[in-house]
RNA sequence: GUUAUGUUUUUAGAAAA
């Protein structure tokens, strides 16, 4: 029965999740549980739904169905996806606080990471490291997800030195001797704690992303070497470094090594390389690609479907592309915000201008706001269709949207301006452009 | 198959001049 549930609810199908867990066909032998309970409002809080989880809360309340650790840390999570971090904090705070002295549950190692991975990606790691001390106060050990957290967003801000700084430290814990009281985190920590393949696969990942691909390969390596199995996100991650700078070969031999290894390649590794083919005028091996995934029984999902999409227009195949942004919306996929703005690039670069018209207003039905890229997108199509009134008005919407312009909204519409001899125009783009502080280049 | 299956935290891929 919860299996049953936590399906629904992944599906966004509440109405059935809620009988099944009321039993309102009074057709179920199995009562439900906090496991039933606790997977509803996770499924809520995954759609964005954090009231109606916590109208649940209540209602196990009323009947009588005890919380668990579990319950709560659900709720923390969900309170810092909708960035209300705080009331994330105080829901810990209840729990370590000596009003919950005996007796009830107590914030544990789970909702302490959810609250840290919170804050850090709002770009506050010092807070971080300040519930990880406040962790060790209330009694509760920072475990290897704890740093591997702090690790990657250290990575995230571009302080990778820092991170290896606290990776080393993680490493130390496990060594008794080096607990000599100059390490800070160290000797709150406990014992026991093991870089593993998640703390390797965010470093290598960061090196990847900064071309430092040499410090990428040392790293992978290195945690061969320590005994940790890459996965398939470090095979993933790997491959994509080497792509992204055009080293083909030894990506194709990571691909082999993987399988040989016993690691199936994914959806995320086919994309990568499928992405790559279409960007490197290889459509043939791309589209032989995506058969591959098909015949291994790899379910498509959003991003493979967006790479797809772009693919296809970028190689010339209009028509494929938009077949294939049919065949999305027919297997229930959901286009995001960047599988539309993708499909209305692809419109644009051919000129179809009100075809692009016709699916921003499609886009806007299914409540997707069009973004900056979007924007930048139209504008630039029609400016290229020799549209320059049209484009400004796409400006003039855009602003009034609250979507600020970026360098390349500016650029679109200066080259637009000039080729319609309209210089004073753009001079006074311009000067906008540096009054609102956009980078010029 | 019973130190079995289910709910919570960290890492990889996609769009614009």
């Amino acid at each position: 029965k919860n299996i049953v549930i936590h399906s629904l609810c992944k599906a966004g199908d509440f109405d059935k999740a809620l009988d099944l867990l009321r039993d309102n066909n009074g057709s179920c032998d199995f009562e439900s549980d906090v496991v039933s309970y606790n997977t509803v409002i996770w499924g809520f809080c995954k759609h964005g739904l954090l009231e109606m989880g916590l109208g649940l809360v209540s209602e196990m309340v009323k009947r009588g169905v005890e919380f668990d650790n579990f319950t709560f840390n659900i709720l923390m999570k969900g309170y810092c996806e909708k960035g209300m971090l705080r009331n994330a904090e105080l829901v810990m705070e209840m729990l370590c606080g000596d009003a919950n002295r005996d007796g009830g549950i107590r914030g544990d190692v789970v909702g302490f990471n959810t609250l840290i991975h919170g804050y850090c990606k709002d770009g506050k790691v010092s807070n971080g490291f300040q519930l990880m001390e406040s962790m060790v106060r209330a009694g509760v050990l920072p475990d290897v997800v704890t740093y591997n957290t702090l690790i990657d967003s250290l990575c995230e801000l571009g302080d990778f030195d820092s991170a290896k700084i606290l990776m080393d430290e993680l490493l130390e814990c496990n060594d008794s001797r080096a607990n000599d009281g100059e390490k800070r985190y160290s000797l709150v920590s406990g014992v026991g704690l093991q870089a593993d393949n998640i703390t390797y696969n965010s470093l290598i990942d960061w090196c990847g992303k900064k071309y430092r691909i040499e410090e990428a390969l040392a790293m992978y390596k290195e945690m061969i070497a320590k005994g940790i199995d890459p996965d398939v996100v470090t095979y993933s991650s790997v491959i994509n470094a080497l792509l992204k700078s055009g080293r083909l070969a030894e990506a194709k031999s990571l691909f082999h090594e993987m399988v040989q290894e016993g690691v199936d390649p994914n959806h995320v590794t086919y994309s990568t390389f499928v992405d790559y083919f279409f960007k490197n005028r290889s459509a043939m091996v791309a589209l032989s690609l995506q058969s591959q995934m098909v015949v291994r029984g790899i379910a498509f999902d959003n991003v493979v479907f967006t790479v797809l999409i772009d693919g296809l227009f970028k190689v010339g195949r209009a028509r494929a592309a938009k077949d294939m942004f049919q065949n999305l919306l027919d297997s229930n996929g959901q286009p995001n915000q960047i599988t539309y703005s993708a499909l209305i690039d692809g419109l644009c670069k051919i000129g179809d201008m009100e075809g692009v018209e016709s699916v921003l207003q499609q886009m806007k039905e299914r409540n997707f706001q069009p973004n900056v890229v979007t924007y930048s997108s139209i504008i630039n199509g029609y400016v290229k269709s020799g549209m320059l009134e049209a484009a400004i008005n796409v400006m003039f919407d855009m602003v009034s949207h609250d979507v600020v312009p970026n360098a390349f909204t500016y650029s679109a519409l200066i080259d637009g301006c000039f080729k319609a001899g309209t210089k004073d125009i753009a001079e006074g783009l311009f000067e906008d452009m540096k009054f609102r502080g956009v980078d010029e280049n």
